[in-house]
DNA sequence: GTTTAATTTGATCGATTGGTCAATAATTAA
DNA sequence: TTAATTATTGACCAATCGATCAAATTAAAC
C-alpha cells in the first residue's frame, strides 16, 4: 500500500458546496476553491477530476443537506403538515445568517447555466424534481392522516410547494422584506388544511 | 464636426440584452458581445465603458421591454385584472421559443451575482420592485373598478404577484411542464376575484 | 529497514479574460 | 480643399482561467 489522503473528502466537498452556493459556478475560481479546502491543484484534480465534477457533487451535498433539514423538521412535528411547514419557514427563513445566499443553489444552477454546462443543469433538474416527488408522498400522507381535505390533488399541490419555495426565497433575496416573505408562507396550505 | 457612430445603440444593447439574458453576466465574454453587436475593441469600449456599464443599460432594456408587454396586454385587454392575467400568460408562456430564457433576467442577475457587482445587484432589486409597484397600482384600479374584491390588500396581492412570477418562471425551466404551469396560472387570482 | 504505491507540492502550461491604445479612416464645418 | 474632430480598427497587455506534471514526500506492506 502507499500514503493515505489527509483531507476528509466530505468536509472538503461541504466547503466547495458552500462556496459554490455563494458565488455560482463561474463566479468561483478553482483557485478560490483550492484556497477555501487547502488543497494544491494535483491533490485538487487528483481527487475530483475537473471544476465540473466537484461541483456535481457540491450539488448533490448541497441537496442532501436540504433533504436532512426536512426530516429534521418532520421528526420534530407532531403532524406531516406542520413538518412541512417548519421546513419552509426553515428554509426560507430560518437559515439567514448561516446561509451563504437565500437562494436555492439548484435554482440559483438552473438559471445561471445553459446547454454548454448540461451534465450540471440535469442534475439540479433532477434533485429539484425528487424534492417535489418527496413532498408530494408526504403531503399524500398527510391526507391520509385527515391533516389535508380529501378533494385536494397532493401531486398538484407539491407543484405548488415548489413554486412558492423557488418565489419566496427569490423575493426575500431581492426585497429583504422578512416580514412580508413570514405572511406569504402562512398562506401556502391555506386553502387546503382541514378545518379543524 | 467629426465623424459618426455607424451602429444603432438602441439596437446594439437590445442584442447585448438578449446574449446577457442567454448566458448571464460571467457566461458572457466582451468577446462575444462585441461579435454579437459587431464592435472592435475600441468603438465597444468608447460607446460603453466597461462590461458592467453595457450590462447595466442590458437591464434596463430588458425591464422596459417587460413594462412594454405589460402596457400591450393592458391596452388589448377589457379589464385591468384580464390585462395583467395575459402579461403573467405572455411572460411565463408566451414566449418561449423567442426569449433566450425561460426565467426572469432580472431574477437571473440577483442569482448568479454577489456584493462583486453590488450596482448590478441594486439595479435589478430597484427594477424588480418597480414592476411591483406597478402591478400594486394595476390592482388598485381593478380593486375601484369592482373586479377585485374590496377586502383585499392590492399591495400583499402585487407581492404574491411577484413571488408567482419568479417561481413558475423558474418552475418551467426546471419542469418543462408547460400544461402544470398554465394550471397555475389560473389560480393566482382565484380567491380575489369578484364573483360574477 | 526497505520496498512499493499513493499523495502532496509548486512551477508551469496554453487559452482566455477584461481592457488599452496608437494608427487609420471618415465626416463635417470653415 | 483643408482643417478639425470623431469613429473605427486590430494588435496588444497584464491578469487570470482551468488544468497538467515531474519531483518530492508520505505511509502502509513485507
Amino acid at each position: 500500500m502507499a500514503n493515505t489522503a489527509k483531507y476528509d473528502r466530505a468536509d472538503v466537498i461541504n466547503k466547495a458546496m458552500l462556496l459554490f452556493w455563494e458565488k455560482g459556478f463561474h463566479g468561483t475560481s478553482t483557485r478560490d476553491l483550492q484556497q477555501a479546502i487547502n488543497l494544491r491543484p494535483g491533490s485538487f484534480y487528483a481527487a475530483f477530476g475537473s471544476k465540473e465534477q466537484l461541483f456535481k457533487e457540491a450539488l448533490k451535498c448541497y441537496s442532501q443537506k436540504s433533504s436532512d433539514l426536512l426530516n429534521l423538521n418532520l421528526a420534530a412535528s407532531a403532524s406531516v403538515l406542520e413538518g412541512i411547514e417548519g421546513f419552509i419557514k426553515a428554509v426560507v427563513l430560518g437559515q439567514r445568517e448561516q446561509a451563504p445566499s437565500d437562494m436555492c443553489m439548484l435554482v440559483k444552477t438552473i438559471g445561471e447555466l445553459t446547454d454548454e454546462h448540461a451534465e450540471l443543469v440535469d442534475e439540479s433538474k433532477a434533485l429539484l424534481q425528487r424534492t417535489e416527488y418527496h413532498i408530494r408522498d408526504l403531503l399524500l400522507k398527510a391526507q391520509q392522516a385527515g391533516e389535508i381535505l380529501p378533494e385536494i390533488d397532493c401531486a398538484a399541490l407539491a407543484q405548488k410547494v415548489i413554486v412558492q419555495l423557488m418565489g419566496l426565497r427569490t423575493y426575500l433575496r431581492s426585497s429583504n422584506d422578512h416580514a412580508s416573505v413570514e405572511r406569504l408562507i402562512a398562506e401556502v396550505f391555506i386553502t387546503s388544511k382541514m378545518r379543524t
